[in-house]
DNA sequence: GGCAAATAATTCAATCGCTGAACAAATAGC
DNA sequence: GCTATTTGTTCAGCGATTGAATTATTTGCC
């Protein structure tokens, strides 16, 4: 909704080259079914002409294949059709949590084609441990990628906690993270990374925000602007504007866990009062339930829960009600505030979204202004746990797409 | 912060001249002295040919003109500075409230050229009639632009309330519309505007949107992400991330005022309870401080809260604490969520910013969680009332800035 | 079976706008 | 008055898009 449609620094001859190659590769990966030429000229209002000399290079750098002939009705000589190459580059998907670390593998086109997950209790874990072991793991998937004729161009890791421009992971505190410098601390390991111009090696970001990335670009795709909740120890959240992650002045925007819900009330580690996070948060939930705390990783204790609730124990069920009403007060601000249309809920709220629903929903309907005209959806994740992971991987190997100059550039 | 640096649609052959004057205008516009030619081909990385090639287009389209030197240091040829003409294309703003109506003309430079405002209760009058007051005005704005070399190219109006995408204003409580049609009714009226390709005729927005535009545009130039919260009988805010105005998925976002910061609190008008306009809206802050409620226009009532808390009436001072206070609590949920580090106070907060800025300022640095780390900014706006038809009128002239290929095309 | 219609993709001269270097203009300092 | 310096223009060259013509391949009809 920008006014200004003029990238941000000088359009020179050759930008109209960048500028097009992306145009027309990001429709191919944005179509449904293999586009043909024809199609690509008119769904972009180039020329036929300038469409084949760009899919030339693209098919020249390998960043698209031709695929079977789609179906067709009429007359006339039969499309080839075009796709995105399931070779080429690919990103890296890395996450730190409490309890496991994951890395994933995904292609130009979206796919995850490697995962491994380990579980571990990583609170009692050095940093540089708990990083090194991640490495472990990802030698192993480059090799597996390579085998492939997948390239890594870059990582993204998803970290539960607050990370400043520099990657340095600024607060962690699920995990007993304070300060780390992520990236000061993988630059001593072999670099598993091929750089590409234009893509960075590293990004670290937060795990609530790779995770909205990730339900932002799963299939079948959904709206461009959503809140998407991850609730996990803490409460945090992603916010996608017209499919684009909203990150504020600093990069740590989403910080929803700490909305004040009950401004008198208890008295959370933030130093506010009355904090979602004091109504809504895992440990909240639980011991409410009357299940005894820290019992069992956070992912057990969740499982547990839901199958308490579809048993139909009424501590359970009064607990997940009261966390949905806690959590659907924040969201009605929410909603209010930014007019998004779409709630999703991810992480551990995945699995308990058939009893948080309805209270969420109630109180919006209660309290949001506008939501007699247009109604909210609320629903769960469609990734469930794995979105933080392939949504840091998804973020690498979008940037190709939109920049696939620099991809060309590299192999020639 | 999007991936995508392509425009939206096909970059053809003319696009690239497209795009390069509204760089070179852009950074005209925005720089805080008159560059020269070259100046523009270091800031923009073109070489001064094209910079020279662009600038000769701009100034026969008349919407640059040449300036006395700059006072320069070394040797060399004097520079020639370049600056936004003060003739040519204007924008019309228009603002329809609860007790005003306003019409102001701003030019390329963004000076305010005209401004007219007259005070009537429009509580009780029609809406197709207080909008032919409006156009009233608005001619005479038109005949005073005209006779200073300055042609409106479009309109944009600031209302109190829910506009649609087809600019028809859903609802102003405080004003008693619902869904009047305001395209259709300023359509019977003779058309004050010169149609130029790119810039719409007539948009129709909330007053809160568009104060907040007024405010990022305002000299000199501030943060360009920050919230502007407009307190007038409802509390509305204006949310501009990275420059741009977010409207959230209809249009509607900013409802700030419903936010709720004492969920089993004082029953709202919106249906919910305990929102944020029962605590810190005008009349809840008039009737806490005791003084009688629709006593006169809400400007006076502000203006005489001002008067007596300034005289150290303790009412009035506790009245403006408690309000701080309850807008601190949504503020900081705001900041939270969305990291800004900016909040404007606005509207009929302006005047009363000096006693509510500290419990505000307050309650963010108890609330948000990285309030430790940087410092968050409460301060009033710049512009005061005037902010949203200066902004409403500023958004016009904003698009020939960002799109001067429109305007060239009309004149030849 | 053969031919016309239809659709897909390529080829090629023309054109548009940027580039880079040379050149002209204008001033300060010596 | 001369040189160094900076500004701005001119011009041949070039890359990328354009639009029309051409080639390629299939369906449908007689």
């Amino acid at each position: 909704m920008s006014l200004t449609h003029a990238p941000a620094g000088a359009v020179r001859q050759g930008s109209l080259r960048e500028l097009n190659l992306a145009l027309v590769l990001g429709r191919i990966a944005s179509a449904d079914r293999p586009p043909s030429r024809a199609d690509l000229a008119t769904a972009t209002g180039l020329t036929r002409a300038t469409v084949s000399a760009v899919v030339e290079d693209l098919l020249a750098g390998r960043l698209v294949g031709e695929s079977d002939p789609a179906p067709r009705s009429g007359a006339g000589r039969p499309a080839r059709g075009l796709v995105l190459a399931d070779q080429g580059p690919a990103g890296l998907g890395l996450e730190v949590n409490v309890d496991y670390l994951t890395v994933c593998v995904v292609d130009l086109a979206g796919q995850v084609r490697h995962r491994t997950v380990r579980r571990v209790d990583l609170r009692p874990v050095d940093p540089a441990d708990a990083l090194a072991q991640l490495v472990e793991l990802a030698g192993a998937a480059r090799d597996d990628a390579a085998r492939h004729g997948l390239t890594l161009v870059g990582a993204a890791l998803a970290v539960p906690g607050l990370v400043d421009d520099a990657g340095v992971v600024r607060l962690a505190p699920n995990l007993g993270w304070h300060d780390v410098p992520v990236p000061a601390l993988l630059a001593e390991h072999p670099p598993l990374i091929e750089q590409v111009p234009g893509v960075p090696a590293l990004v670290v970001d937060n795990e609530a925000n790779l995770a909205a990335l990730g339900e932002l670009h799963s299939r079948p795709p959904g709206p461009s602007s959503f809140l998407h909740i991850s609730g996990e120890v803490g409460i945090g959240a992603g916010i996608v504007l017209d499919g684009a992650l909203f990150r504020g002045v600093r990069g740590w925007s989403g910080e929803i866990g700490h909305l004040p819900v009950h401004p008198e009330g208890r008295p959370c580690r933030c130093g506010g009062q009355g904090c979602l996070e004091q109504y809504a948060g895992q440990e909240a939930i639980v011991s409410a339930a009357g299940l005894a705390r820290a019992e069992l990783p956070a992912d057990t204790a969740t499982a547990r829960l839901a199958e308490l609730a579809r048993a139909g124990d009424a501590d359970a069920l009064r607990a997940l009600h009261d966390a949905g009403t806690a959590l659907g007060v924040a969201v009605a601000g929410v909603v209010n505030l930014l007019d998004l249309d779409t709630v999703v809920l991810g992480g551990g709220y995945a699995a308990l979204a058939p009893w948080l629903c309805p209270p969420v929903l109630a109180e919006i309907s209660g309290r949001v202004l506008t939501a007699a005209w247009s109604p909210v959806t609320v629903r769960p994740s469609t990734l469930g746990a794995e979105a933080a992971a392939v949504g840091a991987a998804g973020s690498v190997v979008r940037r190709i797409v939109a920049q696939p100059a620099g991809w060309l550039a590299r192999t020639g």
